[in-house]
DNA sequence: ATCGACCTTCCCATCATGGTAAGGTCAAGC
DNA sequence: GCTTGACCTTACCATGATGGGAAGGTCGAT
C-alpha cells in the first residue's frame, strides 16, 4: 500500500506519516524497490492508533509510550492506565484554567455596555485594576476633539 | 528606564517586550544615546495590559485589537465587546473539546484494572474498537512465553 | 583597568501541522 | 515509444509564543 493510500485508509496525512516516522514514533516503513514506503494492515492499524490518540489530546511522546505499550504483549495495564491517568489530570487542569479566563472575562463582558460609549470594564480591567483606561493622562481635552 | 527594569515592574520578560515590538504589538521603544531602550510608566502600563490579557487567553491578533481599542479614546466599547465575546467562544468550544476528551478517557480508565495484566480497555478504545490490541496477529501463543 | 551586570542583535529550538519546490516513478492513453 | 497526470521522494519554510544562547557593546563600582 502507497502512503497515500495509508493515509486514506488511516485519517492521517502522508505528510504526517512521514513526521511521525522521522520523529521515531513509527518505525521505518518498508520500501519498494522504487524507493516508495510501503504499508500494510499492520501499519495502517498504528496509524489509527495514533490518530484515535492525538483525538484524545495526547502529545506525541505519550503516544509513544502507549503505543510501545500496544505492541508490547508483557505490558502492565497499570503502566496505561497511568499515562491516560496524567493525560487526564493535564487536561482538566487547563480546563480549569480556561474556565477561570472564561469566568472573569464573563463578568466584564456582562458589566460592559457593549454600544457607542468608550467606557468599557474590560479594559478597565485589563488596564491593572478598576480604573484605569488613559489614567496617564492629565484627563483634559476629553475626547480627541471629535 | 532599562528594558530590565520594565520586565520587573511589568512582569513580562525582556525578550517578550524586544518580541512585542518586533512585531509591531508594540510601537518602537525610545531610544537613549548608547542604544537602550528607554521606558516610561506608560509603557509599562502597556506591558502590563497585555500581560493581564495573555493571562485570560486572549492571542497576539486579539490582544492588538484591544490595545488599540485601550489607546483611542473614541473607541466604541461595542468592540471590545465583541472581541471578548468572541474569545469566550473560543475558550468554551476548547473546553468543551477537551472536556469531551475527559469524559472518554474517564470511562476508559474506570474500565481499566490498572495492574500487571496486559488487558486494558483504553488501549482497546486506540486500537480502533474494541477488540483490538494485536488483532492482527492470530492469536495464538498468549503472553509471549511468560 | 577590570569585572559583573546589563544591553544590543541574531540565530536556533520548541510542537504538530501545512505548504511548496524540485525531481523521480508509474499507469493509462495516444 | 512518448506524453500526461497522479503519485512518490526529500528538503526547506512557516506557524505562535516563548526560551536559550552567542557575540559584542555599555555602564557602574571597585
Amino acid at each position: 500500500m502507497n502512503i497515500g493510500e495509508a493515509a486514506k485508509a488511516s485519517g492521517v496525512t502522508a505528510k504526517m506519516i512521514r513526521y511521525y516516522e522521522s520523529t521515531g514514533l513509527l518505525r521505518p516503513a518498508a520500501r519498494r524497490g522504487n524507493g516508495y514506503r510501503d504499508y500494510g494492515a499492520v501499519d495502517v492499524h498504528e496509524l489509527r492508533f495514533i490518530r484515535r490518540a492525538r483525538g484524545l489530546g495526547f502529545e506525541m511522546v505519550e503516544i509513544a509510550e502507549l503505543l510501545s505499550l500496544w505492541r508490547d504483549r508483557n505490558r502492565a495495564s497499570r503502566d496505561v492506565h497511568r499515562v491516560a491517568s496524567g493525560h487526564i489530570e493535564a487536561l482538566q487542569t487547563r480546563i480549569a484554567e480556561m474556565q477561570g479566563m472564561v469566568d472573569t472575562l464573563s463578568n466584564l463582558v456582562t458589566c460592559c455596555h457593549g454600544d457607542d460609549r468608550p467606557d468599557c470594564p474590560i479594559l478597565a480591567d485589563l488596564g491593572g485594576g478598576v480604573g484605569a483606561g488613559q489614567p496617564l493622562e492629565p484627563a483634559n481635552k476629553r475626547r480627541q476633539h471629535a
